[in-house]
RNA sequence: GGGUGCAUAGCUCAGUGGUAGAGCGCCGCCCUUACAAGGCGGAUGUCGGCGGUUCGAACCCGUCUGCACCCACCA
């Protein structure tokens, strides 16, 4: 590795031309890695003395693939935790995935279903046994494409929701929250998927609005009848009252009195419940209580019969002719049949209205009356909130705050059991006669006749819920749990915010005696495509993370995504940009092999500010300007701005103007006296510290070449660079100066059509300037030639207090020039007329504060200088 | 029905009171010996509409319009 760390010596012939003139990620990305891993930079120690940085993995569902939103989570992960172990922080980036119960069920059954099976041929023990074999090899892929990200997490901890020490914590807060009464069971109405054959929570619940049709129905005989409407016809099978508002004039003669339901033998009460809205339709609401949620409160208040009409698949068991029709089938042939006696009032309509989806599978939600394991959050989601409202966790960026709130501050019980074999079976057995027993996780649970355990296993959030703190091995107390609890940051989209991060601050704060999970919880938006779409597969517009890293290189995905990253904004990504931040690596690349075969350094100490240029000194005011500005940014997540200011200052400042300007000087012909020496100096100093600032996001073309610059071990480990608070702001200036003296002749060189390399005679006047070091350089850079003998300059030029006299051979095009210095002139008497009119307001000079109004008066100088600049160049063309 | 946010260059977005910005795209000229994945130069905006506050508004206030998202048990 040391071979090519020496710094070749200038001019000489065997400069590092093994730096290719391209950079090709594909030949350095796994080598790094591998080196990385090897050498266990990512792992944490739980005894050091270092101050802990903790974050976990959002898991990743074990059956899945990476998409980009995992790609963006993970260079932000990533970039803070790099960032934090190169400020010397004991690091851990813990990794994991979640076991998924319902979608990994949901995706071994679709392959059982090619296979013709269904999961109920191999039986619960064979088909939970077959999910753990489909989870060794998914599993893997995940871990693989976390490699070629360039993750740098704790591989020896990996960690997942269903390995033995996650159960156990599973079970163990199981219990405590039973016998606190926190977990009760209970019949109710809840999400039920027919086609999942499960409960999900209200979360997991998908709402759209879909086209239905609204049938009115008339109940009951001429004085005694009454409207009611619905949406599911079918559900009036299972009617067992209908309800009216209590002060509803129309109806208060019916209240109490019993009305025949049609299309059965059965009457029911017309009740009066307050939930009614009169303004509503008719003002009358057939109720269901074993279908509707609502109506089961009704039901509830009134002591009505619960009537259950569906079976789990939601097909009609009432008996009689509807027996045995799938709820959509039922639907039409209720509405026919009511139809056919007269029972539907006017015609159906159409009706758009919300409807719920299950989240997994797409399939309408029926709301079924059952029996269901609870948590009970009132008190947990309390401390949920107030740990955000006083401040012990910080909601990054704050105006995401409201959604938590709004959420944990009306939260219903949460509802975790599942009618699933994939996921944590619920730790309870129930005894013969009906005893039910709670079992912990070193317990036996109870022997003998008739015992049998809950079949019902465990929402998979209740896991993930723990996961800040199952990682680090509780329920034991670990020297990891103690060191690294709680987790610094949760870096994590906000689409979650109420499935995991909510549950993890309930629980982390219930299991660790107050202790939240994490000190901040930063948010950060979606990935979309290009036009600001949302990425989906019957879109698509999805793309595979590893397509445009196998085009353009991780560094490039990662550049792109962290580019777009403005906290909790959703980030549109397209393949161009990715092009865009590969040519950024190209370019970094390109810079570094510039300086290499021009003998840069990171040797020695860097000369005093005596023996440097103002161009060092620029770069290196500047320099420190970025590395605090970039503090700044890390610190507050704004990784879109982090990336952005290193970008420009890299492009913009360093290659384009200090490589530029260093040109000439190690041509040799700098007259200024800068010094070779000097500059090799500096120019490694501003590389080396510019490859440390972009390798948290940049990991694979920073590593690579700065230990090919610096031959230091390795940028995971290198110390983050320090503000030094060095500052020159008349270097600032000077060099300011130059470029815009620059700028402005190359433009002139570019309208009058000169060719970009074309040597143009010229006398450069920099006398009462400042610039007088920069005459070899700007020189070079202008592509001036010097006035020989009989020189006759045809354009001259005033410039930022100097004069660039140019000899075209009369190929100047001076229509055009005095078009140009006319548009010059119109914009600068425009700037006059602006600021003096300002300067001359006296409301203006008596409250702006003094900074603006000098501000003003320098706009004014300067707009009356290059009036009478202008006014010179056009007086001379003839 | 509530709540939040957004409307700025062709596209996607920064910019919270003092001369309108970036990336990509576009136009022109160049293979100038680190890089054509490059260099240089250029064009482009009634900052959604209307009012108000202010010496001064993309920014603050009101209002209108159009989007987006979240929450909610509207038959």
């Amino acid at each position: 590795m040391t071979e090519n760390t020496q710094p070749p010596t200038h001019g000489s012939d065997s400069a590092p031309a093994d730096l290719p003139t391209q950079y090709t990620p594909a030949d350095v990305e796994e080598r790094l890695y591998e080196r990385w891993v090897e050498r266990g930079y990512f792992e944490a120690d739980a005894g050091s003395a270092k101050e802990p940085y903790a974050i976990v993995i959002p898991p990743p569902n074990v059956y899945g693939n990476l998409h980009l939103g995992h790609a963006l989570e993970h260079t932000l992960i990533d970039g803070l935790t790099r960032r934090k172990r190169m400020q010397g922080y004991e690091t851990l980036w813990q990794p994991g995935m979640d076991h998924a119960g319902i979608a990994t069920q949901n995706a071994v059954e679709r392959q059982l279903a090619k296979e013709g099976k269904s999961r109920h041929d191999l039986g619960r023990e064979a088909f939970v046994a077959r999910v753990w074999r489909w989870k060794a090899e998914s599993g893997g892929q995940i871990a693989g494409q976390m490699r070629r990200l360039g993750d740098g997490v704790a591989w020896s901890r990996d960690r997942f929701t269903m390995d033995e020490g996650l159960s156990r914590a599973v079970q163990t807060i199981f219990k405590r929250l039973y016998e606190e009464g926190l977990i009760y069971r209970a019949e109710r109405i809840i999400n039920w998927c027919p086609r999942c054959l499960t409960a999900i929570s209200d979360i997991e619940v998908e709402y759209q609005e879909d086209d239905g049709e609204l049938v009115s129905l008339r109940y009951g005989e001429g004085e005694d009848s009454v409207v009611v409407a619905t949406t599911r016809a079918e559900t009036m099978l299972g009617d067992t009252a209908v309800a009216v508002h209590p002060d509803d004039p129309r109806y208060t003669h019916l209240v109490g009195r019993q009305i025949a339901l049609p299309l059965t033998d059965r009457t029911i009460p017309v009740v009066a419940d307050p939930h009614v809205d009169p303004e509503f339709g008719t003002g009358a609401v057939k109720v269901t209580p074993a279908h509707d949620p609502n109506d089961f409160e009704i039901g509830r208040r009134h002591g009505l019969p619960q009537l259950t009409i569906m079976d789990e698949n939601a097909v009609i068991t009432a008996h009689g002719p509807f027996q045995g029709l799938d709820r959509l089938e039922a639907r039409s042939a209720v509405v026919a049949a009511l139809r056919a006696e007269g029972r539907v009032v006017a015609e159906t309509r159409p009706y758009r209205h919300s409807v719920g989806h299950c989240s997994r599978c797409g399939t309408t939600i029926e709301p079924r009356l059952s029996m269901q394991w609870w948590v009970k959050v009132a008190p947990l989601a309390k401390a949920a909130g107030d740990a955000v409202r006083d401040g012990r966790v910080t909601i990054h960026p704050k105006e995401m705050s409201s959604r938590y709130f709004e959420w944990v501050d009306n939260m219903h019980d949460w509802c975790i059991s599942r009618q699933l074999w994939w996921g944590h079976r619920i730790p309870v057995w129930y005894g013969p006669d009906g005893e039910t027993v709670c079992v912990g996780p070193d317990e036996q649970p109870p022997a003998g006749e008739g015992w049998h355990q809950e079949t019902d296993v465990l929402d998979t959030w209740f896991s993930s819920a723990l996961w800040p703190f199952s990682t680090l091995g509780w329920p034991e107390q670990t020297e990891s749990l103690a060191k690294f609890y709680p987790n610094t940051v949760m870096v994590t989209g906000y689409d979650i915010l109420f499935f995991w991060v909510a549950r993890m601050m309930m629980f982390g704060l219930y299991a660790m005696e107050g202790e939240p999970p994490f000190r901040t919880i930063a948010l950060h938006g979606m990935v979309r495509d290009q036009y600001g779409k949302k990425m989906s597969r019957s879109f698509g517009n999805v793309v595979d993370p590893l397509e445009w890293m196998d085009a353009y290189g991780a560094d490039a995905v990662r550049f792109t995504l962290a580019r777009g990253a403005n906290p909790g904004v959703d980030i549109p990504i397209g393949e161009d940009w990715v092009q865009a931040s590969r040519n950024f690596a190209n370019k970094i690349w390109n810079a570094t092999r510039f300086a290499l075969l021009n003998g840069a350094t990171v040797r020695g100490p860097l000369p005093g500010p005596e023996e440097m240029s103002a161009t060092d000194r620029w770069v290196l005011s500047r320099l420190n300007s970025v590395i605090s500005e970039t503090d700044t940014y890390y610190d507050d997540y704004q990784f879109a701005k982090v990336s952005d200011a290193l970008f420009h200052f890299a492009w913009d400042e360093v290659f384009d103007w200090y490589v530029e300007l260093s040109k000439s000087v190690f041509a040799g012909s700098a007259a200024g006296g800068r010094s070779a020496e000097v500059t090799r100096r500096v120019l490694g100093e501003v590389l080396d510290v510019t490859l440390r600032l972009l390798h948290p996001v940049m990991p694979f073309v920073t590593e690579e070449l700065w230990t090919t610059l610096t031959g230091g071990e390795s940028l995971v480990v290198a110390d983050w660079p320090r503000d030094s608070g060095f500052r020159d702001a008349a270097a600032e200036e000077e060099i300011a100066a130059v470029r815009q003296l620059v700028t402005e002749v190359r433009r002139f060189r570019a309208d009058q059509g000169l060719q970009p390399g074309q040597r143009v005679p010229a006398t450069l006047d920099l006398a009462g300037t400042s610039l007088g070091a920069h005459e070899e350089a700007i020189r070079s850079l202008l592509r001036l030639q010097p006035a020989g003998e009989g020189f006759s300059a045809t354009a001259t030029l005033p410039v930022a207090g100097a004069t660039v006299a140019l000899d075209l051979s009369g190929a100047i095009d001076f229509e055009a020039e005095r078009k140009r210095l006319q548009k010059d002139l119109a914009a600068a008497e425009k700037e006059l007329a602006q600021t003096s009119g300002k300067l001359g307001n006296e409301s203006f000079l008596a409250k702006a504060p003094d900074h603006v109004v000098e501000k003003i008066r320098t706009r004014r100088a300067a707009a009356e200088e290059d009036i009478s600049r202008i006014r010179t160049q056009l007086a001379r063309l003839p």
